[in-house]
DNA sequence: CATGAATGAGACTTCATTCAT
DNA sequence: TATGAATGAAGTCTCATTCAT
C-alpha cells in the first residue's frame, strides 16, 4: 500500500471528476491520469463509487475544521466573516474538489456526506438567526427558508470565484455577508454601515 | 406522430429524470412508465439525450414567459416579488421539472439550455442593480456577485419548497426578495419598511 | 390490388436495392421512393426479402428471353454476338436491375434464383464450347473452367458498361466474343479475321 | 494486447464473414468462433466494420507481395502465369479471405480497399495490353474492357476452384492466360500453339 | 505491490413487421 | 385498399470489475 500511489490516484480523481462529473469520468480516465495501471486502482478503492466517497468524506473533513464557533464574547459577525473568508479559501486551494462538491449531482446515495453537510450548515445558519432574533438584531423571519437562502446564495457565489484569476477572499466573505444582513438596500439616512461596525 | 403518446413520454421522462437523475435513468424505465414499447420512444425522440434537451428547452420557455419586463411606472419591486412568485408556482406546478432544472448536474453540455438561462437571469438582477445604483436607492456593490448570490439563494430556497406540504408562494416570494434588499438585520430604530411599502 | 401502386414499389426497390444494396436498403427508403404508407408495402409483398426475389425473378424471366437458341444452319458466331449484345442492351435499359444483380451478394439463398441462372449460362457456354471441339473448331480446353471465365468476363464488363455515357452494344458484344475466341494475342500472319467471318 | 487473442478473433472473422457474408455475420458469431468474450473483441476492434477492413487491408497486401513486377528480359508470359499462379495458391491457401474478397459485396465504401486493388490490376492489365500492342504482338482493342474482362474471367474462375478438391495451379493458370491469349478458338492450321512456346 | 488482458452484464438503438382505423 | 402508429426482437457497443501472472 504505497501512500504515493494512492495519492496519485485521489489527486487523478479530483481532476477528472471535477471536469468530466461523476458519471461521465471512467476509470480508464483516472488510471491514466495517475499513470497507473487498472488493477492497482482497485487496490486501493474498492470501486468507482468509493473513491468518490472518499474524496467527498476528505472534503467535509477539512470544510469543518475551517468552521470555527463563534464566540459570543468577541465580534460575532466579524467572526462569521471569517469563517466564510476560510471555505471561500478552501474552495480556492483546491479548485477541482470545489466543483465536485458544489455541482449538486442528481444522486444523493452518492452525495449524502456533503449533502448531511450542507444540512448541518443550514443549522448552524438557521441557529444564528435565532439567537439573533432573541438578541433582537435580527428581524422575525423563516429561520429555514433564509437559511436555505444564505447557502444557496454562498454556493453560487463560490463557485463563480473558481473561474476568476484573482479574488480578494476577504472582500468577497464581507459582501457575502453584508448581503445577507443589510441586502443590497441603501440606508435611508446617512448612518454608518458595514457588517462588523458597531457591534 | 400521436400527440398524446409524446405526452406520455414526456411526462414520463419529466418523472424518471426528476427521480433518478439523468445518468441514472434509464429508456427502460420511461417506457415502463408511459406504457409503450421501446421502438415507440425512438420515434418520437431520437435518444435519451434529445429528450431531455426537449424537457429543457419547454422549462426555459415557460419560465421565460412567467417573467415580466418591470415597469417603472409601477411599484418595481412589488413587480420583482409577483415574477418570483410565478416562478415559484411553476416550480411547484411541475415538481419534477423544477427538481431536474435545479440539480446543478455536471453536465454543460446537457444542461446548456438551462446554464444560459440562468445566465440571463444574472444579467437581469444585475441590471436591476445597476439601475438602483444609479437611481441611489442600491449601495455600491460587486453586482456580478451579488447576482449570482441572489440566483443561488432562489435556486436553493425553491429546491426546498419542493418537499413541502403547503406553501403560501406569495410570502415566499416577499420573504425572498426581503431578504435580497434589506437581509436579516433589523432596522435600528422602529421605522416602517416591507418592501414595497412606499412605492 | 392496384397494379399501379405494385409497379411504383417494384420501382422504387429497384433504385433502393441498386443504390444501397439488399442489407442497407430499408423498407423505409423503398416506401418514400415509392410515396406509399407503410403498410401498403405489405399489402403487396410479404417481406423485404420476398420483393428482392420478385425483382430477381423478373430479371431472369426477362434475360431468359434475350437468349435465342443458336440455329447451327446459321452464323453461330454471329447469333452468339446478337445474343451478348441483346443481354448487354437489357442491362443498359436496366441499369439499377443490372446493378443488383452484377453485384454478387454474399447472400446464396437470397440470389439464388439468379446463381441458378449463371449456372444454366455456363452450362450454355460449356455445351457450345463442347460442341465446338467435336466440330474441330474449338481447342481442348477445360470447359467449365473457360465457361466461368467467359461468364466472369462478361459480368465484369457488363458491369463497367454502367458507368459509360454512350455504349456501342454492338461493338462491345463483339470485342467480348472476339476475346473469348482468339484472345488479345495478334495473329502471326496477316489473315483475314474477325468474330463472324468465313462462317 | 495479446497478439495471440487478436489472431483468434482474425480467424473466427475470416470464418465467420466467409460463411455467413458481412451483413449477416453478428459479432456474437466471431467471439463464440473466437472463443473470448464479448468485451474481448472491442479490445482489438473499434466495430464489426473495423475488423473487415484490417482483413482486407491484410490480403490485399498479400496479394500485392505476390503479384511481381514483369521482367522484359524474361519470358514475359511466363510471368505473368506465375503471377496467376501465385495468386490462385493464396485464393487457396486461404479460402475464407478468396471468398469474402471475391463477393462482391454490395457496400463500396467497406470494400473500398478491395475495390481500388482490382482497379489497380485493370491497370497493370491495361498496361500490359498497351504494351504488347505496341510491340506489335497484341492486337488493337479497347483496352479497357478487355482488361476488366480479363480480370472478371480470373475472379470468376477463381471463386469456382475454391470448391475444387484437388487443384493444379499451374494447368489453371496457364489456362486462364491461353484464354486471355488465344480465346477458344483452335489454330486454323496446325501450327506450333501453347501461350509460352516459343519464347 | 503492480500489471493489463479478459470479462459480461446491461445500456442504447434500429428496423422489419403488425394491426387497428 | 390504404394508412401510419406501434411493436419488440435482435443487434452493437461500453465500461466497471476481476484475476492470473
Amino acid at each position: 500500500m504505497s501512500v504515493q500511489t494512492r495519492g496519485r490516484l485521489i489527486e487523478a480523481a479530483k481532476r477528472v471528476f471535477s471536469e468530466k462529473g461523476y458519471h461521465n469520468a471512467q476509470i480508464a480516465h483516472i488510471i491514466d491520469e495517475a499513470g497507473v495501471a487498472r488493477g492497482t486502482f482497485y487496490l486501493y478503492f474498492k470501486s468507482k463509487e468509493e473513491i468518490l466517497k472518499e474524496l467527498l468524506r476528505e472534503v467535509v473533513e477539512e470544510l469543518k475544521e475551517r468552521i470555527r464557533v463563534i464566540d459570543i464574547n468577541e465580534d460575532p459577525v466579524h467572526q462569521v466573516v471569517e469563517n466564510v473568508e476560510r471555505i471561500i479559501e478552501f474552495a480556492l486551494e483546491e479548485k477541482e474538489l470545489a466543483r465536485i462538491v458544489l455541482q449538486r449531482n442528481s444522486d444523493p446515495e452518492l452525495f449524502k456526506v456533503i449533502d448531511e453537510f450542507f444540512e448541518e450548515v443550514v443549522g448552524l445558519i438557521e441557529h444564528s438567526l435565532r439567537l439573533g432574533i432573541d438578541m433582537g438584531i435580527v428581524r422575525e423571519c423563516d429561520t429555514s427558508l433564509i437559511g436555505r437562502g444564505i447557502l444557496g446564495a454562498l454556493k453560487e457565489i463560490i463557485l463563480s470565484l473558481l473561474d476568476r484569476e484573482e479574488v480578494d477572499t476577504y472582500a468577497v466573505a464581507k459582501e457575502i455577508i453584508e448581503l445577507g444582513m443589510r441586502g443590497v438596500w441603501k440606508p435611508a439616512g446617512g448612518e454608518s454601515h458595514g457588517v462588523s461596525s458597531g457591534v
